[in-house]
DNA sequence: CTCAGATGAGACATCCTTGTCTCATGCTCG
DNA sequence: CGAGCATGAGACAAGGATGTCTCATCTGAG
């Protein structure tokens, strides 16, 4: 109605370049503006070319994931609290937090320095929540980071083809987290 | 040596194409070629295209799998120990795993087929292993199949950064998946 | 030693993608 | 109502990828 914000031109592109290329990595930029319903003048226009298109696609991937695991922790009362709300919220950003981990950031610096950065905050808030006895303590932390991104998309993947709602991957992917790493050791 | 099998060139370029692709998803043939230590014609002789050679590549990871599945679990004395086995074999194809899930095979009816196939009889091994005790009576189907495949492929990383050895991996993923799943419920 | 087969390099044509540009259209705001 | 801005469509040039072909070279087997 009238109070529909529409989404700007700007936004659509970046919505269909994330769900198009994380589908085919190969779309060309017409694939991209034509799932975006614009032209492909009109993708130039607001991006000066593809890999300038991949860094704003990616530099939104970090924005809003840091947004989202900003706010999922504001209110958590320990690390553990703090790594699930931050799964949950992951969860509703699947193709984002993919897109990052797998699109090829080395050509990126800024990108690649900021991605390590949060992967280093990560790193703390796990050895935090260990201390409260959330995991093993001989569990390697990169089989934890590992884990925890893949259940990340697991659960992305259980909503995107209707298996289960958001809570319920939430709920999935944090028992099977926690349950699984508890035990999990060298 | 002089017993030493060379590869043959055929097996050098699907070699060299599984690591570039999954690497790097939109490189050339040119790129796949030069990886080879082949020169492109030759991949043109043995491959009639780059549509022969994607196939060509689905149908030998489905092949590999296929036997590593079944080599795994020919002396297995449970569905739990088999699945178990076959977790550890796939960990050492994760690339080969990974293609098949990640490469378009909607465009290879028959590579499709097969892959339901294989997607059929490993829900099926679920399902006995499930009513010997190792997953949650109210854990989706769904769930599990998606945390068998990730649990896989991180368990290759692991391996392929070399923050665990084969061995090790496959005791993190296996410890992972039998006690994050045992509890894992909706 | 010779021949056949496999291969590498490079040329060539074709197609696709990209980037730029121009013109026309529509919408919104003043 | 008019102007300005955003956009779509299409043309054009350039570059890269692909597929085909030819010639030369090397290796292995008979």
């Amino acid at each position: 109605m009238l109070d529909i914000v529409r989404p700007t031109t700007f936004d659509a592109i970046l919505e269909a370049a994330f769900a198009v290329l994380n589908a085919e990595p190969k779309a060309s930029l017409g694939d991209i503006a034509a799932a975006a319903g614009v032209g492909r003048a009109t993708l130039h226009r607001h991006f000066g070319g593809r890999e300038d298109l991949i860094r704003a696609l990616a530099q939104q991937a970090q924005r809003e994931t840091e947004q989202a695991a900003n706010k999922a922790s504001e209110h958590a009362l320990s690390y553990s609290a703090a790594l699930r709300e931050i799964l949950k919220a992951m969860i509703l950003l699947g193709d984002r937090h993919w897109f990052l981990a797998h699109e090829s950031m080395g050509r990126f610096p800024e990108i690649r320095a900021e991605y390590d950065r949060q992967r280093d905050e990560l790193i703390d808030a796990i050895e935090e929540a260990r201390k409260e006895g959330l995991f093993h303590a001989a569990c390697p932390v990169e089989w934890i980071v590992q884990t925890y991104d893949h259940l990340i998309h697991a659960g992305w993947e259980m909503v995107r083809a209707g298996h289960a709602t958001h809570a319920q991957a939430s709920d999935l992917a944090w028992l099977t987290l926690k349950s699984g790493l508890k035990k999990a050791r060298l």
